[in-house]
DNA sequence: ATATATTACTTGCAAAACGCAAGTCGATTT
DNA sequence: AAATCGACTTGCGTTTTGCAAGTAATATAT
């Protein structure tokens, strides 16, 4: 049903995109990462409007790949909580200079431009920001 | 036949990933980043084993998104010789930090442990050293 | 000059992944 | 008790992928 292990090779590009190189994967990291999302609800509420059931494999894979960790919602039984594990908040320096990237090829909104602002003038101090806020989600 | 036009968002990671996010894009980046590689023939003898018609795809994708350029090979008519361009050179960064975060989770190369000890030691400097000496194979 | 090889693709086809709509199932809310 | 919410699961048609084989334009060997 899902991903297979195998790597294709042991360049680190490579088996690094053979656990999230796909249209879906990073932007569910993006949404714990820096929006503050943490449901499967809200995961699809997303403007790119993942499908349910690529929503629910990634998740799967994530978690197999040590990326995210699924645990009981705080607030509600009917919920789960996803967090990103330490392996998933040490992608924010990818994240980053994505974005950065992004910002210089694309149009893009005015949410994405307050962080590369603060990207461009302190980026390791962004980076430390959020990871800081990152582990204190982690149970 | 290819890659459809269609913004998922205006989020500069959905954006990036609209061009590259797939399996394969970043390891053609990543040939003609770090491994002098030029020619449809050499990206097809990489370990991954990609298929020719993914390459032909691929290559085509990533010429129209900007990445990279098609020229005549200095040496033979018979072939064809790739560039990144400067909207690929730009993802230096990202593929640095790429790079990095395989390094810490996953048995890498030595080869490719060679280029993370430089970009521990000074990120600024690989990347820039990197950027001038593909500058240069620009026509 | 002709035959063989190299290079860069194309094509065909089966298998896997994707995307949409609808359905399930255990909490909550009313 | 009935309706709703949240997190999936299932069906099914479309798209993408991957492998093998074929093509066409140079380039090299005899």
């Amino acid at each position: 049903m899902n991903k297979k292990n195998n790597k294709r090779s042991d360049c680190p590009i490579s088996c690094s995109l053979d656990i999230w190189g796909d249209k879906w994967s990073l932007l569910i990291i993006r949404n714990l990462m820096f929006k503050n999302m943490h449901t499967y609800g809200e995961f699809l509420k997303t403007p790119e409007k993942i499908a349910t059931n690529i929503l629910a494999d990634r998740l799967i894979s994530l978690e197999r790949a040590g990326l995210i960790s699924k645990e009981e919602h705080p607030e509600s039984r009917a919920k789960f909580f996803y967090t990103l594990t330490q392996k998933g908040i040490d992608l924010l320096p990818v994240m980053v200079e994505i974005t950065l990237w992004g910002n210089k090829y694309f149009e893009i909104s005015r949410e994405a431009k307050a962080i590369v602002k603060h990207a461009k003038h302190d980026k390791e101090g962004l980076i430390n920001s959020f990871s800081a806020q990152l582990k204190k989600l982690r149970a």
